[in-house]
DNA sequence: TATGAATGAGGGTTCATTCAT
DNA sequence: CATGAATGAACCCTCATTCAT
């Protein structure tokens, strides 16, 4: 599970071997503070995890914290956006390769993928807890490092899908943002505390939900 | 809106008349604190409140805080529930005034009510945040002042209200929860931010989203 | 071991009994905030009982310690001074039953009943430490409840066992204090450390050496 | 009686001239932090002196103390192990410069050595009170400055010496224990309460005592 | 850029003591 | 005598932030 604790670095990446050495260096500093965060943050919790902790176990010192992030939310915001983003990009990409053609098979899939990724790992879900909204996804999705915010977007790729879709829908944003609130929310406490249910049982009442929602909002 | 921040003190009660002198002193510093903690919590968060802030403000000792409470997490609890449990007292109140009948037009009553409440207090809504989830709502309304305990549990009177429907449904606990966690995030951004509207322009959609829930779930 | 933590009380004692009830009731009062403070003490140590577990526990309010004990420091020394006169007591009434007739014989046995006493109750040992001094010995043995100062006074009686002594000592108050000071300073470590070695291993060693100490004072 | 306030730093030390400024100056404030305790703990016992005391005196920052000990305990424990150690090496330094050639009478100086030693301070006995341990001074002498650690290791010695000697004994290291252990516990009260008599009266009955027991260790 | 020793305000918590009942 | 709610000073300790190197 390497993948999900090294944040948006591959050291073999040949846009990061033709930076100069020191500025490799110093995005060797920045990521290695992202990354403890993560653990830090995921493992014993934001609250209980201070500024020392993270530049102690990253190695770096103190002062050098400064130099890249304000503060202690600073990081953890950036960590939010980007995760949430990691999410979606996987479901997206897994989308990709299937042959689905209607949007709600399409936003189901997504849906049922982004279930499962929380699943697997709920340390990440509580950390992004409930914070995979909306306003998250469609404003402030970004690339944790300058100079690779060349990356897909995947939530204009979704607006894109929802346009080219046959069926129209009333107000699809509304719709979609409804869709992620419930899957995020409901999800929470199921994955988390099983309550009301595991979420493997209940993931079928959510995918009723989901698409009861769609068909609800389709134009005729 | 003086009585959104007393909490379950009525100076004119006839039940604190008839306590003790000093019982009614004790309850009133209890309550001084109950009251100026929601105060503090809702207006600068609680991260930002300590238990200095909350005290000084209720004009008691420090130490007397802790004769009340186990800290400061202790009492957002109990805040918490209560402030929940209130909500949902005055939605099922307002709807005990009402002619409805069926299920769905209660559901909808309710969660029009629980909407209307939260918009029309953000501080509240703020506070509660996402905390207005089932697992809270089902096992843990309690009453915060201990004496006050035999008001009615209004989840009991929704499930009966379930149990007495005509309309059968697959699973009403589940259908529940997915609602009430619709409800509590999607109202979040909406109320507070706007996002991706204001909760008046996205309230017919929940209505209808909830009401598309609930008739995906119908057994016939 | 119920003995080692009643201090001083026995419900049956016809002089209790004469008292008048209100007395009683005081001396159950105090008798119980002494063998709280007993078992408190020495179970999780001084420094860490407060007079309110002990009040707690006693099963009598904060203000009533007041009325019997200056701080918690009055009451510890009541409770030293009374279990050291306790284990010299229960020696010498062993002592009595023995046919012993030299001095050096009942030192030796003294000091090797005592020895076995502490060995036995770690607890005890702990908790009086290395406050088995001549000093405490000859100063201050007190009975802890007022009104049974008439037991007998065990150091008059050794004291008085010196002068019946054939054989006499250069200095029998020092050769005394030397012995007493050496026992509860060596038993120490080696009973709770076991260092340098387990008491039983040590315990001729500091017989041989009490008696030297004895025998290099006799005058001829 | 400045050197015995002041811990283990000599400003001429050619060893601290090498350091760089930063580390002397870090070690300045950690021997104001010891030097400063040892005042306060010794004047009015380290119950009575609480960290704030300490670093107000010592002129640092709260959070300094922290730097360099884990709490007031850690603290303490340096400081009596360190104050032991720098007894014997002062008494073992006197020795060598006598041509005294039998084992009891090297014990015999340093135990007159020592004794003459703790009744010159006072406070120093005080503090280290019955700590004068075997146990302690076997394992735990160190030196408190890190650094400083070449000094002789004076128990090591003392165990030579027991080898080197014509005269054997039964066993060596209990005889020393008690020894130590009788000096420290009869020293105590004689030099901090004349009791049962001044110390420089009891002086020959102890030397009396430690050579008996001595000899009646002794192997022919 | 990078460091890390130093800071000191402020946090939570405890607890001996008082005093009105 | 007995109570126990209330006090508030004092405690220990953390930690974000600074700044000379």
């Amino acid at each position: 599970m390497q993948s999900e604790r090294t944040i948006g670095i591959n050291k073999e990446n040949p846009i990061l071997a033709s930076l100069s050495k020191s500025a490799a260096n110093k995005k060797k500093k920045r990521d290695s503070l992202l990354n403890t965060a993560f653990d830090l943050f995921t493992n014993q919790g934001i609250a209980n995890t201070s500024i020392s902790n993270i530049v102690e176990q990253a190695g770096v010192a103190k002062g050098t914290f400064y130099l890249y992030f304000k503060d202690k939310y600073d990081l953890r915001d950036r960590l939010i956006r980007y995760k949430a983003s990691e999410i979606l990009g996987k479901a997206y990409t897994a989308l990709e390769a299937t042959a689905l053609t209607t949007l709600e098979d399409k936003v189901l899939f997504i849906a049922g993928n982004v279930i499962s990724q929380l699943s697997d790992n709920r340390l990440l879900l509580k950390f992004i807890s409930k914070n995979l909204s909306w306003g998250v996804l469609k404003h402030e999705l970004v690339q944790i490092t300058p100079g690779f915010e060349d990356d897909v977007n995947f939530v204009e790729k979704i607006q894109e899908a929802v346009k080219a879709s046959d069926v129209k829908y009333r107000n699809p944003e509304v719709m979609l943002y409804m869709i992620v609130e419930l899957i995020g929310s409901a999800s929470y406490n199921s994955i988390l505390n099983d309550e009301p249910m595991p979420i493997e049982k209940l993931r079928p009442f959510l995918m009723d939900a989901i698409r009861s929602i769609m068909r609800s909002q389709e134009i005729h």
